[in-house]
DNA sequence: TGGCCATGTTAAGTTTTCTATACATGGAGC
DNA sequence: GCTCCATGTATAGAAAACTTAACATGGCCA
């Protein structure tokens, strides 16, 4: 299945700090299964760019803010 | 085929920004092949989170001064 | 105890991303 | 003219992302 991604996420804490948003609201606001936040959320493969967009844009931060690409920071 | 994606990008003008780099030494540099930077740059279909990442790296510059989401800007 | 809810797992299948190979075109230089 | 080189197209197939559906667990609360 997915490979298991370089890239992590501060998805759950997002969440949280979003009024205890569920996964499946969340799934439910990006038009995915709960299955598909699950995976993401654990990191179990990274989502495409339009994805990690709207995933961003759900909750008003930037792309940064959610995903962390290990060795950006030079 | 791929979705027309409605992620757009600046790889071209980054390229030629940087030493007019060619597709071919792009993909060496990302491990990809050549074609798959030319479907990304004329936006066939959106690359995969790690890839993006990936391709801001090469640049120097952050994602979303390669990719743009229309509708991002509030 | 029993039901509901959020979370998590598994498996099979579809779509999108990416690879590999082959071939076409126009420009620059010999 | 011919040959490189950068760019582009097309096709078939592999790999990764995503869907759908079914089931399992632990917490909460009436």
């Amino acid at each position: 299945m997915g490979k298991p991604t370089k890239v992590t996420n501060s998805i759950r804490a997002l969440r949280f700090a979003h009024g205890e948003m569920t996964q499946a609201e969340l799934a439910e606001r990006l038009g995915v299964t709960r299955q598909t936040v699950i995976a993401i959320e654990h990191g179990r493969y990274s989502p495409s760019l339009e994805m990690a967009f709207q995933i961003a844009r759900v909750f008003g931060v930037p792309l940064d803010d959610v995903f962390q690409y290990p060795g950006t920071e030079e």
